[in-house]
DNA sequence: TCTGGGGTCCTAGGACCC
DNA sequence: TCTGGGGTCCTAGGACCC
């Protein structure tokens, strides 16, 4: 007793859709559909108002889909930049009721309430406060979950779903897990979904029949693992550590598929401008350059390398990702997407006489900072390679 | 109607070292 | 001379999530 956590799991309703009715009433009760518009060629539904999940549209569907489906969708493109200063305005809410917020994603957190009764009252109190001071300061519902656990928690804000709050009771996290779908399941997707089916697993409670080092031989050690203990409601360690490594990555999907070196590379010089901007402008450091290709016919692959040094400049990770990129170059193969990522992201150089840069790159570094300067300063003023003009002229 | 973009984590094999 | 394990780093691919 006593060891009982207590988490709030926040979780923002069909949220870009939500901001976009909220800051034009006129749309309020209309199918509003953020994402590609369906004329583009290739894009997809990034979120669906519950007006327009009503005729079947939902997330990641193609948008020429979500047209067919539901002609009279308004669509909009979707503006980033004030999502996120919605999201920014709610996580300082949830901040005035515990220190400890995780947030998930832009439109998600979790808060750990444990122990915080004598200051905000009782658990649900404090669950319905916070959807009611959300509503106040930005007009949105939310759902709220609330369990003795983050993952718990965050299954229970799916309940009910949209402005909801659910409880899963302390004592009570085997049961729920039991009356739960397989497919709603977080951390099951489509394709173990098929795996345990084609085992002979159905239901969650077909899994819990099953004894830890079967489920660890038919699934292997951590898939095995992760089944055993969430049909159990045990904590799955799926929502709790800090990320051990972070990258950054652009990538583009191309209206119609290049089939010429000179295009692709034209690409990958943007990509290496963008990712190397996004790595400086956070005063980070990499070493690992990844390119990523999907051909015409959906195969995806990937070429990765581990350079001795930090790449200080976007000229030095196109020349790399270049390379990288020619290794798997095929003419007789049109390219659907290219890619290109930092992986092992750190903070900070341990060890700066380990690594020190030449003169000219030392030189670069600094162009390139300036350049960055400028364009945050004054982002009408882009500062772009001829190559990039060139490019985009017909 | 073919299938976005930005991430994290896992698996598995090979290299290399002890 | 032919044969160990364990640990770590790297690469490639794949699954999942929002």
């Amino acid at each position: 007793m006593g060891t009982e956590r207590t988490i709030l799991h926040v979780d923002m309703d069909a949220f870009f859709a939500s901001v976009e009715q909220h800051d034009h009433p006129e749309l309020k009760g209309k199918p509003v559909i953020v994402g590609g518009r369906p004329e583009d060629r290739r894009s997809v539904v990034s979120t669906a108002s519950y007006e327009a999940r009503r005729f079947g549209v939902h997330s990641a569907m193609p948008s020429a889909t979500a047209h067919r489906l539901c002609p009279q969708g308004i669509f909009i493109h979707g503006n980033m930049k004030r999502y996120a200063e919605v999201s920014s305005q709610i996580m300082e809410i949830l901040g005035n009721y515990s220190p400890d917020v995780h947030q998930i994603s832009i439109d998600e957190a979790s808060i750990d309430i444990t122990g915080t009764e004598l200051l905000f009252g009782k658990p649900e109190e404090v669950a319905l406060r916070i959807k009611k001071e959300i509503l106040e300061a930005t007009g949105l519902t939310v759902s709220v979950g609330m369990a003795s656990t983050k993952y718990l928690a965050k299954l229970a804000s799916e309940v009910n779903k949209p402005d909801g709050f659910y409880t899963i009771p302390a004592g009570s996290e085997e049961a729920f897990m039991l009356s739960l779908p397989l497919k709603d399941v977080w951390g099951i997707g489509e394709k173990t979904l098929k795996r345990i089916n084609s085992a002979g697993f159905y239901t969650t409670r077909d899994l819990h029949n099953v004894p830890e080092e079967t489920l660890k031989m038919v699934f292997g050690e951590n898939l095995g693992l992760f089944l055993y203990n969430v049909v159990r409601g045990k904590e799955t360690g799926i929502m709790n550590e800090q990320p051990r490594e972070h990258s950054i990555s652009n990538e583009i999907t191309f209206p119609y598929d290049l089939t010429d070196l000179y295009s692709a590379e034209t690409a990958l010089l943007s990509l290496s401008q963008s990712v190397m901007f996004r790595l400086l402008s956070k005063k980070q450091y990499s070493k690992t350059v990844t390119v990523k290709i999907r051909f015409d016919d959906f195969q995806t692959i990937t070429v990765q390398e581990t350079l001795e040094d930090y790449i200080t400049s976007s000229d030095a990770l196109f020349e790399r990702a270049k390379a990288l990129f020619e290794k798997k170059y095929d003419a007789e193969r049109g390219i659907r997407l290219l890619g290109l990522g930092l992986s092992n992201v750190k903070d900070k150089i341990e060890d700066e006489q380990g690594s020190l840069f030449d003169f000219g790159e030392n030189k670069r570094k600094a162009v390139e900072q300036a350049v960055l300067k400028i364009n945050s300063k004054h982002p009408e003023a882009k500062l772009k390679k001829a190559r990039l003009f060139e490019g985009n002229k017909k």
